[in-house]
DNA sequence: GCCCAAGCTTACTTTCAAGTAAGTACCCTA
DNA sequence: TAGGGTACTTACTTGAAAGTAAGCTTGGGC
């Protein structure tokens, strides 16, 4: 309930806040496909087909509630909405690459035993 | 189990992968304590004083997993066991950094109504 | 011979995020 | 009047993360 709120609550460490609005299973990659352009609900539904509608809306919401994105009801029928990334949502892009960054280094695919920092000379 | 193997899970977004080592509740805070200085298990429990000792102890292992800290025992009594960032896991304070400032920026403590990006035009 | 410290582990319980499946509202078209 | 498209909501279930509380090991001091 009263997720609204949620932005106010005193976290002690930032890092923390960080991984709060980024933490759902689907925020980054619903940020991460709003960088490009504005995205209607379903659009968002196709391009995350593992996604359920449910979280989806849930998610969706809470990035709203932390005003990381803007809702825009076009009130047709059908309705439509759109779903854009704040001016304030644009200050989390150079995090979110720093971020990738670092976790693409840490992946390293296809190296099952050696997946972490082989490179790195002690 | 084979905790070990979970660096070699393939994440499809690298961000998750940063959310997930850094993800745990006590994780943040523990590496941010290990960036100053080696620290042994108790002084670990002191600095944080509400985690348990099985969720520090799970948090380590877990870290220690993912090469991001290094586990050191002295076979004295009682015994002795020190931690301390790797190498590797220095790569990831310039991340945590930046984490941190926005996450500071995000936080805005006192202002309970405008808690996010107030300077910001639109 | 008993307790203490340090660094854990184990068994059990609670909490919470996520998933499943179904339903709702709106008007339009056939 | 039946069905369709869009954007959801609601009730219920599952599973993982975290918390609680207790126990274990080892040798040294009292």
């Amino acid at each position: 309930m009263e997720s609204g709120a949620e932005a106010a609550v005193e976290r002690k460490c930032p890092i923390e806040t960080v991984i709060h609005v980024l933490g759902g299973k689907w925020k980054p990659m619903i940020l991460w496909l709003l960088v490009d352009s504005t995205k209607r609900f379903s659009e968002l539904e196709k391009l995350i087909p593992e996604v359920t509608q449910k979280m989806l809306a849930q998610h969706l919401r809470e990035l709203e509630n932390d005003r990381l994105v803007t809702r825009t009801v076009y009130p047709s029928v059908p309705p439509k909405v759109e779903y854009s990334l704040s001016e304030y949502g644009k200050t989390l892009v150079p995090v979110m690459e720093v971020m990738c960054e670092w976790g693409e280094t840490h992946q390293r695919p296809g190296s099952k035993q050696a997946v972490l920092a082989p490179a790195i000379p002690m």
